[in-house]
DNA sequence: ATCAGTGTACTAGTTCACTAATACACTGAT
DNA sequence: ATCAGTGTATTAGTGAACTAGTACACTGAT
């Protein structure tokens, strides 16, 4: 997989990293247990500081993304595709609680917050395309 | 109205200003015309500099929420500049863009996210009566 | 044991957002 | 004209975020 910065881009190089990676994984362009670029050969690559490659990378790993180990390398987790439907829904409660809370005091009706959340889901782009089912083979 | 801040709080003082001010012309509490406390006014009460008050101001301003004239003070702008409906939602944009981020890093889709936001809707139980006769909507 | 390759830790420099200090300019009342 | 009160502009200090330089520590193969 090829990562590519925009060091005028204003978003900092290490989130940009960052982004593609987790992408990457979205998409299934990097399946789990796949070994990633180790920290020098990025950073050689993209003519970037090791240690910015290291924050992108450690902030991956507490994420869950990846997993670093000293000597061996960083490679992509095992553990992204098994969160279940029902758990990531739990973890958007109270969010949308939040949501329904402030639209409630603000006396914005409930179509209005659902036409605004299709407009904010618009104005933030394109969504990674998911992978589709058939072609899980490891991990 | 009173304003409160959190020093400690890891967001801005000028941008606490901005979203309580927001919020108060969002729910009425502030009305259009409504003269502002001064910014050295304001100041003083917030034991802040008053440059800290005017960079909120001046953000108010340029997002058409107050206007501002040497030596006469700043007030809410008129409903014909604009509407309390588009602030509102414009309040209820930045929440709304943490659960669009939150959706995405979770793999949720837009549907589900709306469902969801559907059925917590209905978990909070009917919303309170609309208030009659003191709100026009113009624009 | 040695070595090349891996991630990790510490330190420093740079940039930028945020806040403050100070001075300037306008308005309306006296 | 003067003055108190208003917003505005310029400059500077502070701190955090970001990146880089350098050294350290672990792993597996030779």
């Amino acid at each position: 997989m090829r990562l590519y910065i925009s060091p005028t881009d204003g978003v900092p190089i290490y989130m940009q990293i960052i982004q593609q990676i987790r992408r990457g994984v979205a998409t299934g362009e990097l399946v789990p247990g796949e070994e990633l670029p180790s920290i020098r050969a990025l950073a050689d690559q993209l003519v970037v500081n090791p240690n910015t490659v290291a924050r992108a990378y450690r902030d991956l790993e507490t994420a869950g993304v990846v997993t670093s180990s000293r000597g061996m390398g960083t490679y992509v987790a095992d553990t992204n595709v098994k969160s279940v439907k029902s758990e990531r829904k739990e973890v958007l409660t109270p969010t949308v609680d939040s949501l329904i809370v402030e639209s409630r005091q603000l006396r914005v009706p409930l179509s209005e917050v659902i036409d605004l959340v299709k407009d904010r889901e618009l104005a933030h782009g394109p969504r990674a395309e998911a992978e589709k089912g058939s072609e899980v083979d490891r991990g």
